[in-house]
DNA sequence: GCAATATTTAGACACTTGTCTAAATATAGC
DNA sequence: GCTATATTTAGACAAGTGTCTAAATATTGC
C-alpha cells in the first residue's frame, strides 16, 4: 500500500466523496460526474490521485470508462488508520 | 469531529510520525521535536495543525508544553475510515 | 528582575494543489 | 471514414503547504 499516496488522496473531500458514491459499485465517470459540480477535467485529474493511489480500478467498457473501488486497498488503509489509535483494553483489563 | 481538518492533518507524514510517537504517551514539543531533522518552527507549525484538527491536546507543564493523543478523535477518524470502506460481509453471507 | 530554556509567531520562499479552458484521444454507430 | 460521445492531457493560474530564519512570548531558578 502506498500510505503517502493514499492519505493525500484522502485529504480532498471531493475524493472522499467519490469513494463513497463507488461503494454501492462500479460507476461509469460520467456517472460519477453528475453529482459534482466540477468540469470533466478536474474530475479526471482526482481520478488520477485516486488511481495512483491505488484505490480505484477502472476498466473501459464500450464509451465509458468505469470505476470501482479497490477493497484491498481500503482494507489496508483501515488496518492503518486502526494502528494509528492507541490500543482499546477490553473491559476489565486493568493493567 | 472536523473531518477535513482531521484528513488533512493525517496527509503529512511528519504528522503522522507525531501522533505514532503520542501513543505511548503525552511527551513535551522537545522531546517530539528531538526525532526529527526539521526546526522547531516547523513542528510547532505541525503541532498548529493537529490542534486544529483536535487530535491532540497541550498542557503546559513547567516550563514544556505537553503533546497528549485526543484518542476520542481518533475513534471518530477511525469509524469515519471504516464507513468508506464496502461492508464486509460475515463468511457464509451469500446475498 | 535577569539570563537561560522552551515554544510559538511573523514573514518569506519554493513547491504543490485544485481548478479552469482548450485541445487531444478513444470508441461507437451510422 | 465521419460525427458524436466520453474521457484524458496540456498548460495556466490562484491559493495552499512545508520549510526556514529571526523575533516574540512564557516560565524557571538564581
Amino acid at each position: 500500500m502506498k500510505q503517502q499516496e493514499v492519505f493525500r488522496a484522502l485529504a480532498d473531500p471531493t475524493r472522499r466523496a467519490i469513494l463513497k458514491r463507488l461503494q454501492k459499485g462500479a460507476l461509469s465517470a460520467g456517472e460519477i460526474g453528475a453529482a459534482f459540480d466540477i468540469t470533466g477535467a478536474s474530475l479526471s485529474h482526482h481520478f488520477a490521485v485516486l488511481k495512483q493511489a491505488d484505490l480505484v480500478r477502472t476498466e473501459r467498457r464500450g464509451r465509458s470508462i468505469v470505476y470501482s473501488l479497490n477493497t484491498s486497498v481500503m482494507e489496508d488503509l483501515t488496518r492503518v488508520v486502526l494502528d494509528l489509535v492507541p490500543a482499546r483494553r477490553p473491559r476489565g483489563d486493568d493493567r
